[in-house]
DNA sequence: GTAGTTCTTGAACCAGAGGTCAAATACGTG
DNA sequence: CACGTATTTGACCTCTGGTTCAAGAACTAC
C-alpha cells in the first residue's frame, strides 16, 4: 500500500529541533527545516501538516530527551549539592562550548511564544514541571542520605532552582563563563 | 533651515520601545513602528536610518528609564529585604496586570539577539550591570543600617539577584502569579 | 519670489516567508 | 501488468518584510 516513507520521521523531528533551538520558531523557515531533515518542503508539509505542528513535535522530543538526561545525571554518585551544581554547570558549559550560543529551547520558547501560543506555553510548563519534579526527588533523596537538612522544602527549592536555571540560561547568552559559574556557586550555596 | 520635524523623536523612540517590547525585534515591522509613532515609514527611516538603529535607541531608553525607576524605588523606606522583595514583586506584577505579557525587554533581547548581535548583546550587558550595581549599593547600605549581615558579599548577591530576576521574568511568561511570588519569597529568604 | 535645505509621504522594489499542488515515483494486490 | 494508494518533489502562489526613492511640503535667507 502506497510508496514507503523515505525518511525517518523521528530523525526529521530531531533535526528540526536543532534548527528551532538555534534560530527560534519564527526564525526557522520551512526551507531550512526541510533541508536539515534532508527532504523537500512538500514532504515536510505532507508528514507534519504545518510548521507549528512540527515545532510541537520538536518541543516534545526536547522535553523527553532532557528529562531522560537529567534523571540519569542526577542519580550519579555524589552529594546532592555536588550533583545539582554539576548539573547546572554542565548545562551552561555545553552552551559555552557550542559554536553558537542557543540557550535552552524551553526557555527560548517561553519567551518567544509564552502567553501567545497556548499549546507551546503548556508544553514548556510541562517540561519545567517535569524537571522540577526530578530535582525535588533528588533533594528528597538527599534528606534520606543525610545530605540535606530535613527542614528543607524539596518542592520549593526545586522550583526555585528551575527559576534560577532559566536565569542562568539567559545570563549565559550575554555574559562569560566565569560570571555564570560564580552565579551557580551562589545558587547552590543556599541549598 | 529646512522643514521642521513634525514629531518628537524621543516620543517616537518611546513608542517604538513599546512595540519592540511587546513583539520582539524581528516581530516588529517598520509599518507597525511607524504607525505607533504616528508617522510614515519614510519619516521613520529618515530619522533613524534603520530598524536596527531605532532598536538601539529603544534599548537605551529602556535602560535609562529602568535604572531611574530602580534607583528611586530601592531608596524608599524599609529594610533591604523588604525593598528588594517589593522590587521583584512589582516587576512581575506589572507584567501580570498588563493586557499582554511581554516580560522584560532586556531579557527578551538577550534571548533573541544575545550572541548574534554584538551591539545588542553589549547594550543588554550594560543594562544588567547597571541594575546589579544599584542592587549592590542597596545591599551595602543595608549593611550600614544593620539590615544585612556584614559578611554578605553585596556584589555577589546583587549579581545573583539579577540572574534570579531574569529567571522570574521567564517564569512569569508561563506560570501564574502565585508560583512566581513563591519563587520571589524563596529568593529573598537567602539574603 | 527664488534658492537651498530639511522633512514627509506613499508608491515601488526585491527577497523571502509559509503553504499548496499537479505530476512523478514506488510500493501491494488481483 | 494495471490499478489504487501513499509519498516525494520543485514549481508556484500570495503576502509581508525591510528598505529606497521621487515627488511634494514647510521653513530660512536673500
Amino acid at each position: 500500500m502506497g510508496r514507503p516513507k523515505q525518511f525517518d520521521e523521528e530523525a526529521a523531528v530531531a533535526q528540526a529541533m536543532e534548527v528551532f533551538w538555534t534560530n527560534g520558531y519564527a526564525g526557522s523557515s520551512p526551507a531550512e527545516l526541510a533541508e536539515a531533515a534532508g527532504i523537500g518542503k512538500g514532504s515536510l508539509y505532507h508528514a507534519f501538516g504545518s510548521k507549528r505542528e512540527l515545532f510541537g513535535r520538536a518541543l516534545e522530543l526536547y522535553d523527553r530527551a532532557g528529562a531522560a538526561f537529567a534523571e540519569e545525571f542526577l542519580a550519579a554518585p555524589g552529594s546532592t549539592k555536588e550533583r545539582v551544581r554539576a548539573y547546572l554547570r554542565l548545562l551552561v558549559d555545553v552552551d559555552f562550548d557550542a559554536p553558537v550560543r542557543r540557550g535552552c529551547l524551553a526557555v527560548n520558547t517561553a519567551l518567544e511564544l509564552g502567553g501567545r501560543d497556548e499549546g507551546a506555553t503548556a508544553a514548556v510548563r510541562r517540561a519545567v514541571e517535569r524537571s522540577a519534579d526530578l530535582l525535588a526527588a533528588r533533594i528528597e533523596r538527599g534528606k534520606l542520605d543525610g545530605d540535606v537538612p530535613a527542614a528543607v522544602d524539596a518542592t520549593e527549592q526545586a522550583r526555585f532552582l528551575m527559576v534560577t536555571l532559566a536565569g542562568l540560561r539567559v545570563t549565559a547568552r550575554i555574559f562569560d563563563r566565569e560570571t555564570v559559574h560564580a552565579a551557580i556557586d551562589t545558587a547552590v550555596a543556599h541549598l
